[in-house]
DNA sequence: TGTGGACCTGCGTT
DNA sequence: GAACGCAGGTCCA
């Protein structure tokens, strides 16, 4: 669809929406920029990101965070796990460790998001061997290239996330030009084929399964190994349990579970070992540790557990 | 089963 | 201001 087909909107013309999440139980700047989520913006006072196929902005007053979107139907309560009682499992888990405690303590209102599952499969797949500066501009110049328009607001045209099939289209200088994917063009091309074989079923599918399957499964898919299927499987697909496991949470998991892992480098067999030692530990939302603990470690706040 | 290197860039540090 | 190491990995020897 070409970008003047779309509809022109102001954000003073549409509906708010509002859910009882104050700052204590939703942060939207420690939440948007941790790493996790890649098209959020502050914009005046407010964060606007696209999500889904939906232009979102949202802003706080008091004890609600307040919303708009277009098109409408965005269930904001279930994008934000609003149902995952933070303050009831912060609190139950500030005695497992210090680490933890620290954690819980520097970044109140840290939420896991629930993102749109094909979304996270192309993103974290191209997140690999990179950074969240790097990542967040191959994805938002991914939008800007391939996605489809939604809409303007405040004369601002706002993409969708590329679909499969318009990821498997591009040409390739796109790719490797503009984004900037390097090495993983290759990849998201061959991610993409598969994928169009299979559709947005195989993905609900899995949704639907145990956890295990569903991460043994993902693997079967070109360029998702353990750690972006666990990204897939925490954001994508609602596993609270699941723990990626990437080079910082390699190093908290070291200096946490020490002896129990016994290579020096992340192999297979002790990925899974970790992810059993955190799920241990933390339990059926050891995912939401994860992130708490990633994020502190990526902060530099873990520096002494880092050293033992 | 564990290890090491290649793969593309750009950010942050020195 | 330029050089260098390394980054939310995966895949293949």
């Amino acid at each position: 669809m070409p970008s003047d087909a779309v509809p022109h909107l102001r954000w003073t013309d549409l509906p708010v929406a509002a859910l009882p999440l104050g700052p204590d139980l939703f942060d939207p700047a420690v939440t948007f920029t941790c790493g996790q989520t890649f098209r959020w913006e502050p914009v005046e006072g407010a964060w606007i990101g696209v999500a889904g196929g939906h232009i979102v902005r949202l802003w706080q007053e008091g004890r609600w965070t307040c919303s708009q979107a277009y098109p409408p139907g965005f269930d904001l309560a279930r994008y934000l796990w609003a149902d995952f009682d933070l303050a009831g499992w912060a609190a139950a888990m500030r005695s497992r460790d210090p680490w933890l405690a620290m954690a819980l303590a520097a970044f109140p209102g840290l939420r896991v998001l629930r993102q749109d599952p094909e979304e996270m499969l192309f993103t974290f797949a191209l997140a690999t061997a990179s950074h969240v500066p790097r990542i967040t501009h191959m994805v938002r110049s991914l939008a800007a290239q391939l996605g489809a328009p939604i809409a303007w607001i405040d004369g601002r045209l706002y993409r969708a996330f590329p679909t499969a099939e318009a990821l498997l289209a591009a040409p390739d200088d796109l790719l490797t030009g503009p984004c900037n994917l390097g090495y993983r063009a290759r990849v998201i091309r061959r991610l993409a084929a598969w994928y169009c074989e299979r559709g947005r079923a195989w993905l609900s599918d899995l949704a639907a399964r145990p956890y295990a399957e569903a991460h043994r499964r993902l693997q079967e898919a070109p360029g998702v190994g353990p750690k972006v299927a666990d990204c897939l499987c925490l954001f994508g697909l609602g596993f609270a349990e699941a723990v990626p496991i990437d080079a910082q949470t390699w190093k908290v998991a070291r200096g946490l579970f020490g002896s129990a892992l016994p290579t020096r480098t992340l192999t297979a067999r002790t990925y899974r070992l970790a992810g059993d030692l955190f799920r241990q530990r933390y339990g059926p939302a050891a995912g939401w540790a994860q992130e708490y603990l990633y994020h502190a470690a990526r902060t530099g706040r873990l520096a002494g557990l880092a050293a033992r």
